[in-house]
DNA sequence: GGGCGTCCTTGATCTCGATCAAACCAGCCG
DNA sequence: CGGCTGGTTTGATCGAGATCAAGGACGCCC
């Protein structure tokens, strides 16, 4: 993808670091996050209203790039939802080397792009969809990112958020989220081991729900 | 902004067009399109679900740019607004141009930056927004990009869009719209004269309703 | 393994915005 | 000017999801 310049001064300035569950990456001040790329893990963007109220404005799933280039308008946090660890890039090395590779340019706009199509599917989700047909797309979007197959051919999600996160990434109360999703485990589409980890038994029902 | 070979071009193969509001500007299928730029009027970017649900996800006022770089995967719908005057580039044109010029690429990682982050505000106002507060965010939206002072030194705006449009884009119906509208006419926030154009008398008021 | 804290589920009730229905108004054309 | 038409306002009622309130399950640590 870069040449031999680019890797190199990106070898020599980045550097990988791990954290936990829960951790706060404060990617607002872009002094103290600068670029990272997710190696592995999850991380939840989130917005808040100066009274509290919370709404997730995307998940970013190994191998997004996270960070903003030429500052932010929009306080935007970052949180580590799993265990994640990053591949940090500073601003300045980032800039420079963004001025100079085409390359990365190209990359950056991609990532931007495709990032700009999620958020807008996502105001479909927000501003038109019933509450189960929000949870749906949530596993959906879940499943796509993560899922991985069992011996039935069933897909198996360890889910990277909790349902008070599943609300607030949905615009819903937690007491919703957990009914739809008892709804859809009634329905048979789905079932749930132990909270966090969901079983797809029938994807296409699942789809047919997302509205 | 561009250099002088790149500006060139530009010029031969770019085509000023004109539409009148509501026409259809196709943006889903690039062939059709390509890019544009904005250069008068206001145009609205939208996503429908099967079942005819519809969300505005975007108004673009001059002079932004529109349009997608190398295929996109979610099927937006453009459409004028107003009355709307656009300078079209070809897709191929445009790309052979963005490859070849750094300020291009820049100005298009910059637009698609803008976009993301009002997309990302705006999932903010549909996930967690009141009715009112939804409603003031738009009217404070519009006033941004569009307003003017009179003699009073009100903000004075002419709405792109009827109540329709602005329930498909605050994820509400048209009733509610313009129950919140009475609402905030009543109290002495806004005046309405002849249903597209609104009179801000206290705009901090009005920051204030946005949530 | 048992106890405890946290997260999740389920139930009862309330509320905001949707829906259904009817007047109303602005702009337009004859 | 007056009637027509499409968009808007207002009213009455309904319902999905919020809120309030227990209860239950998981998982963690001793």
């Amino acid at each position: 993808m870069l040449g031999p310049t680019e890797l190199r001064r990106l070898a020599t300035y980045s550097r990988r670091t791990r954290h936990c569950a829960g951790e706060t990456l404060a990617v607002e001040s872009d002094e103290v996050m600068g670029y990272a790329n997710v190696t592995s893990g999850t991380v939840k963007l989130s917005r808040v209203l100066r009274d509290g109220r919370q709404q997730l404005v995307g998940l970013q799933f190994a191998p997004d790039l996270m960070g903003r280039l030429f500052s932010t308008e929009s306080p935007l946090s970052a949180e580590a939802a799993t265990e994640v660890e990053l591949c940090r890039v500073p601003k300045e090395v980032m800039e420079a080397l963004v001025l100079s590779s085409d390359r990365l340019k190209l990359r950056l706009l991609d990532q931007s792009l495709k990032d700009l199509d999620e958020a807008r599917e996502w105001m479909v989700t927000l501003g038109r969809k019933s509450a189960i047909e929000r949870v749906a797309s949530v596993l959906l979007l879940v499943a796509t990112r993560m899922g991985g197959a069992d011996a039935q051919g069933d897909i198996v999600v360890e889910l990277p958020i909790g349902r008070a996160d599943m609300a607030d990434f949905l615009g819903l109360t937690l007491e919703t989220v957990s009914r739809q999703m008892s709804r859809l485990r009634h329905e048979g589409v789905i079932s749930v081991q132990g909270h966090r980890c969901v079983v797809i038994h029938d994807i296409d029902a699942l789809k047919g729900r997302t509205g």
